[in-house]
DNA sequence: GTCTATACCAGGATAGAC
DNA sequence: GTCTATCCTGGTATAGAC
């Protein structure tokens, strides 16, 4: 009965806001998003913000999370596969990535309004410590099996990876050119072939 | 006489308002600045603005090519030493950078108000341009002295090196940690080490 | 050129009916 | 729970005096 509930694709409209905010918050930020942009994507009216929220900004908290957990469960399917580590990593950073929307929680960590707030800010510090955590584990898996090649230390190569990947969303956007993402990802790739 | 003009350190209205603006796009970015936050900054009145600019975007484009002028004469200047191009590298990526106000040019790259405007845009890409030629006849200069490694070919090398750039001040924010910011730097160097 | 006053609109939230 | 009407504030720009 319960698990019915969660099948329906009767979205209710606490879940269509959640899911409308976190839209909005990759695509416009959360300074440009208004609550008729929010009410205009959730498909309900006004009154629902405001019945179970308390504004904007406490509903950017569920959303973040939301967009959170989305990241993890879809890091850990690329886990599940037994593919060996190196394949793996390669899927972590062009799978699922889309470059228009940029990372799940890159994005939000981009955003000043958001990092201005502790409470959000502490909700997308543990969406990088996740994806953090996982690289490092990941990475000792394959130099240990000799997929990953250890020119670095797994700490360095796990803060190089995070960073090169977010900045190579920022590179396409200032030079313009989708072009540069794809080039970035697969030349940090090259680094740690074997 | 006209060069008294320029070393004059009393700055005229529309220096002033262009300097702030300058400040602000990278402090607060452009959707949340707004006309008081100028005026508060550059120390003149509301008529000036509107006097010297067509509002606040038509501001933007000058304080977004001042920014854009600060780097590249900023870079210049690291290149017209006698180091070899491995220090040249180092310099560009450690000195000069504060973490707290990022990139000259990625702050404004990652701000979608500037981005979404063609103009402001057309700017911001021209800076990134400039960087990546800088970066590019320095790999070359420094493979063919060796001092720097030829692992990568010049323009991989030129893409991973902006796009970590531009990825480490947002991991160091995501992760609200500001080491990871020299980790990471530090990381991408070694591995132009010959 | 610079100032003050004014106007207008949008963001964000509240109140009370249904 | 949801809707509509209302309200307050601040961003942005204009007008006209000096």
């Amino acid at each position: 009965m319960y698990l019915m509930m969660k099948m329906n694709n009767k979205r209710s409209s606490k879940e269509k806001l959640i899911e409308a905010m976190a839209d909005l918050l990759l695509e416009k930020g959360l300074a440009s998003t208004s609550p008729r942009d929010i009410l205009t994507r959730a498909e309900v009216g006004q009154g629902s913000l405001y019945h179970y929220f308390n504004g904007k900004e406490d509903l950017s908290l569920h959303a973040i999370k939301y967009n959170v957990e989305q990241l993890i469960s879809c890091n850990t399917s690329v886990l599940n596969t037994d593919k060996n580590a190196y394949s793996k990593l390669s899927d972590l950073l062009l799978k699922y990535r889309n470059i228009n929307r940029g990372c799940l929680v890159g994005q939000l960590a981009r955003d000043r309004s958001i990092m201005e707030n502790k409470e959000l800010a502490a909700e997308v510090t543990r969406g990088f410590e996740s994806m953090k955590q996982t690289l490092e584990n990941l990475i000792k898996i394959g130099i240990a099996e000799g997929s990953i090649s250890n020119v670095l230390a797994p700490l360095e190569a796990v803060t190089l990876i995070i960073s090169t990947l977010q900045g190579a969303y920022i590179s396409a956007k200032g030079l313009q050119d989708d072009s540069y993402f794809h080039l970035t990802i697969n030349t940090l790739l090259k680094i740690f072939i074997p």
